[in-house]
RNA sequence: CGAGCCGACCGGGCGGCCGCGUCGGGACGUAUUGCGGGUCCCGCCGAGGAAAGUCCGGGCUCCACAGGGCAGGGUGGUUGCCAACAGCAACCCGGGGUGACCCGCGGGACAGUGCCACAGAAAACAGACCGCCGGCGAAGGCCGGUAAGGGUGAAACGGUGGUGUAAGGGACCACCAGCGCCGCGAGUGAUCGCGGCGGCUCGGUAAACCCCACCCGGAGCAAGGUCGAGAAGGUCGCGUCCGGUCUCCGGACGCGGCUGCGCAGGCGUUCGAGGGCUGCCCGCCCGAGCCUGCGGGUGGACCGCUGGAGCCUGCCGGUGACGGCAGGCCGAGAUGGAUGGCCGCCCCCGGCGCACCCGCGCCGGGACAGAACCCGGCUUACAGGUCGACUCGUCCG
């Protein structure tokens, strides 16, 4: 599960991170990256819409999700945003499959951060 | 044993590793102290029978509230239960079932208005298409009588038999069905039973308007409140985009309205500006502030927040819903939103393979669905399973 100090709850991050970030999409899963926030640690966030499913299988795939997050958390610069969305086939996708996906778009979209910030 | 019917209950279990949230305790550490916050450790607890739909009823909060009338909404057998209800129980009536039992948006159609498709001559009270009878005529036919017969329809001038008649008709008679009135009896009552009388016969629809009886302020916890910050913000509406627990609501940006703040100007204080009575009118009340123009800027924390018409057990009253008494228990409180992620074993179901059988192995599946202020209901969804009462049929005694 992941700590509470990774957690993005600000609206206005979300914002910021979904505007000026970097995007990748690979599998079920839209990551967006953005650099030079504030903090020593990365900052993330999910999004679930209704699209994915009801209530119960929407919490499901951001319970996995946040697991599968939280064993990748090494790998992120300090002062990165993440948001990962979650597209409709997510709702059938297994915990390997979400982490594979991940495992895929993280290192597209840090990869196309550090390209846009030249 | 088979079939059925009603009710109550459960709705995966055990373990390992890694985690999350509230609360309680402890350690470290910031700080002059205190308040408060941070990191780590330990302990307790941590989704549902529907948490769902948001369809009713309440508690709670804010706004409003002299009184009367109109409009609007809701309910609709009776008697009870309940904080209340459109809920529940028992009973009544009507319908279904051999039965246990089930079903019913169950007031009024002589207060009035409207509608009744198609078919049919005719659909609600007047009228005769065929037929029957009488009269006239050479005849086609015309005039009159007639609801017994035909055909249509969900429904057609009560039904059967007789008297009577030109033919017929409740025109008359007997019985039956239905309606209304009266009396007696039973019941708190809805209603039921019995007897008599009447005219002889009147359709349905009120989930059409309507009438009758009773009830009803509005918005909702993102309600509302406290603190901080500050040149004070608050609130409403619209548009675009994004999001959530998505009939509702939040965020970003833009535009506009109202109010507040700062500045400027004007009007007014019993000669009363301006408001209120959340739909309208009568009527009543408050009343010292109000109007116009210009201007800049903010959106954090906490309370509400979970101990209550609470749950369990026993006894008593009641046919029952339910009520009373005694003892015991504390069982989620998130806020980009915790209550989990991965794995193993067991249980149930299905398929395939092996096997004489007992079984064994592999693969797949195990529902509907996630608290968001809290309760009481209703409705809807749901894999599988447990227990109990009762009914019908068959067999045995």
């Amino acid at each position: 599960m992941l700590s509470p100090a990774y957690r993005m709850r600000r609206s206005g991050e979300f914002a910021a991170v979904l505007r000026w970030g970097a995007r990748s999409r690979r599998g079920c899963l839209v990551v967006h990256a953005r650099s030079g926030l504030t903090g020593s640690q990365p900052h993330l966030g999910l999004i679930v819409a209704r699209s994915v499913g009801n209530s119960v299988t929407r919490h499901r795939v951001t319970r996995r999700l946040r697991a599968q997050l939280a064993a990748r958390l090494a790998a992120l610069p300090p002062g990165t945003g993440i948001v990962v969305r979650a597209l409709p086939e997510a709702a059938t996708a297994s915990s390997a499959v979400l982490g594979a996906d991940l495992d895929a778009a993280l290192p597209a979209a840090l990869g196309r951060r550090a390209d846009r910030r030249r």
